[in-house]
DNA sequence: CACACCACCCGCTATGTCGC
DNA sequence: GCGACATAGCGGGTGGTGTG
């Protein structure tokens, strides 16, 4: 049984997979007045869903006013600090996720580093998916990771439902751009391992090639050749973690060579492909 | 305003050359 | 044969400008 009357817990995902989208941990947490968190900077997505009390999340240089029934998202590679109100401390539960699929589907929701906060009316149906995702991981097993897995799907489908209804998103106030730019970051996560060329991929949704890329950057922070790059090294970071040759692993994401690929993925992460898998798999 | 197009620059990549 | 290095071509990013 979860541990009863703590102000803190979590349940770490004790099998995560390597999917499109994945939960690595849960918890929640009452905080103590003026509780404060970091500045610190996390290497995946973290959600807050604020269940009761107020705080303020700091990101980007703006503070934003959180209270219950706001989620907060935490952004890998971004600055962030957030702190509970004086007279009335936040209760929040998190998930901390990642994934291939995860800043597309973000992207889809208008949810950025730029806007990171969102209300949710259905606050009890989104409080209890929390908890029960908390629950889940608690299991341990693969069969929970897969649950979870199912959960989070839930969740996003929730706050895309709301999104919907408030025409946030592939409705009327979606452009057409912003659709053909969704389809974009679909095929970067469906097949990140073919030769993918963003002048042909630009045409082919209709756009010049120049005009692309920089709708592209306006509209997801990245340049389309930056975001395949994320997109792959991360799915090599999956694959670091398997006994596969690191030329296989430089192939199985897209890159022909594999010294290019040893370049770029010291660039990115700062480690080399050998390094980041010793650090992770000592025995390998 | 959305889009196309040009020019320029940068970086990747394939290929060639050279020395060992 | 192999590794190190040089180089040319190409793809991509971006600023600017023109057009409907």
């Amino acid at each position: 049984m979860l541990p009863s009357n703590a102000t803190y817990r979590v349940s770490i995902n004790a099998h995560p997979g390597s999917g499109e989208l994945v939960p690595m941990f849960s918890g929640q947490e009452r905080t103590d007045p003026n509780h404060r968190v970091g500045p610190k900077i996390l290497d995946y997505y973290l959600v807050h869903y604020v269940v009761s009390g107020q705080g303020v999340f700091h990101c980007r240089g703006t503070d934003y006013p959180v209270s219950a029934g706001d989620f907060f998202f935490i952004f890998p590679d971004e600055l962030i600090a957030y702190q509970s109100d004086e007279l009335s401390p936040m209760f929040y539960r998190w998930i901390g996720f990642k994934g291939m699929e995860a800043a597309g589907l973000l992207h889809r929701l208008g949810i950025s580093a730029a806007a990171p906060v969102v209300s949710h009316p259905r606050q009890r149906r989104m409080s209890a998916l929390f908890y029960q995702m908390e629950k889940t991981l608690y299991g341990g097993t693969v069969a929970d990771d897969m649950r979870a897995g199912g959960l989070l799907r839930t969740i996003f489908a929730q706050w895309m439902d709301q999104a919907h209804a408030e025409g946030q998103s592939s409705t009327a106030a979606e452009s057409q751009m912003e659709r053909q730019i969704g389809q974009a970051i679909r095929l970067f996560t469906l097949q990140y391992e073919q030769k993918i060329s963003i002048d042909s991929l630009a045409h082919t949704l209709g756009y010049d090639r120049t005009h692309f890329s920089k709708m592209f950057k306006h509209y997801t922070g990245l340049s389309p050749q930056n975001y395949l790059l994320n997109v792959r090294m991360e799915a090599a970071k999956q694959l670091l973690q398997k006994p596969i040759a690191i030329e296989q692993v430089a192939a199985a994401v897209g890159f022909a060579d594999p010294l290019y690929f040893s370049k770029q993925f010291k660039k990115w992460s700062g480690q080399t492909p050998s390094g980041y898998r010793r650090e992770k798999r000592p025995t390998l």
